[in-house]
DNA sequence: GTTCGATTGGGAAATCTTCCCGATCTCGAT
DNA sequence: ATCGAGATCGGGAAGATTTCCCAATCGAAC
């Protein structure tokens, strides 16, 4: 018997041959492949398909989710177990959007992941400690993400205001007149209990609205 | 023979765990001890020095730079090498001035990390390719960091802006009027080309003048 | 069918931004 | 010592933006 077949895909090579070691120490488990970007993954679980997809989140360009979705569409049962540095419930919740089985973050402990692997196996659902915490806290709290307080449009425009585009750019990308950008710029302000836009960009990027890269401003 | 001792300091078990598997594949090194926060790591290193100590950047508080500063302190001879994530420029220059002998991105292959521990083991200095390109790209073009641009005053207002300080919390905490903050404000966002002051935060991201964490707005 | 909220924008006063200017202060060079 | 360059600090005024209030429209829910 060969045990489960895991696809493992993670932009980091050495983070690739450390959970390698990992897992082959855990009997019943056998790396099959390893994908270093997206496309990769998408080609390898074509090619053939594991048991299990450990994926990580954070990959240059199309950030993972894009992985798991390419992945689900090829193969409605697909197993996908995000494991990833992002401690952010957000993150997580928009995995499973994607169609992941489960999310463990980096920071659990080693055996976190093999039992989320086991349990995802199973056709189960996991999630490591930390994010289960945040979910309860959610529910039991009722405290929601600052963006519900917004409504899609000022979410839209929250987007670009964070990732820095001007009134007149937004206003003309939104075919809206600069004055209701401007109204927009408010109000979310007010409603987010922003005093200063910076303050606007680190909200976004709690909230998972920004991704890190591709931002840049051209300074030169 | 017992070769080269290493204290492994990460966050992430699980990367901990993964890294000890692949460095213990390699003959002559041996894990020793591991740590997973800045205090940790310290007190580990005070009650058994290693040869070599290999260090992520991104811990949760004080951000490992602070580590090797405290390690420095204990033993100016102790060997120093950051491994970890963060493929911006500025972070290597950061940790070299902290005290650090080698910088190797995550993105690097296996091997790297192996030459670069073998390199500071022998008082060598060792920098991933990666980053070893940036430098080199940087010297011949005289490309430098945006922030080149800007004194240290700016700078530091640029740091208070970006982190989400208003114009008056700024000039209080710098016992300077608002207009010379106003003032402050648009010279380096027309030094830096940004058009947006949510611009300047990318480009203080970016130049790694802002820590990821602990910003917060306090929404609700 | 009416009420509610989301969306879109006008108006006007308050505030901020921008650009220009001058006063100091430090520092290295002459 | 003096000079000049450049950083630091702030005033002034015109122009742009922000803010707050208000109104019209539209779709969905009751």
């Amino acid at each position: 018997m060969q045990g489960l077949t895991i696809l493992l895909v993670d932009d980091h090579p050495v983070v690739r041959a450390g959970y390698r070691k990992l897992i082959e120490l855990q009997p019943g488990y056998r790396v099959a492949a390893e994908a270093d970007s997206t496309s990769a993954a998408y080609l390898a679980y074509r090619r053939a398909p594991t048991d299990i997809v450990i994926i990580d989140l954070s990959m240059p360009g199309s950030s993972g989710l894009e992985a798991i979705r390419l992945i689900k569409a090829v193969d409605r049962n697909a197993r996908i177990l995000v494991f990833t540095m992002h401690e952010g419930l957000s993150h997580a919740l928009k995995a499973f959007e994607a169609g992941a089985s489960g999310y463990v973050t980096k920071s659990s402990p080693p055996e976190a992941l093999i039992a989320a692997m086991g349990a995802i196996a199973e056709g189960r659902k996991a999630v490591s400690d930390d994010i289960a915490r945040e979910i309860a806290v959610e529910r039991l709290s009722g405290r929601r993400s600052p963006l519900d307080a917004l409504g899609p449009r000022e979410v839209e425009i929250l987007q670009l205001i964070a990732s820095g585009r001007t009134t007149d750019e937004i206003a003309d990308a939104l075919s809206l007149s600069q004055k209701t950008i401007q109204n927009y710029h408010s109000g979310i302000k007010a409603k987010l209990n922003a005093r200063t836009d910076a303050n606007l960009v680190w909200v976004a990027i709690e909230a998972g609205l920004i991704e890190m890269r591709s931002v840049g401003v051209g300074a030169g």
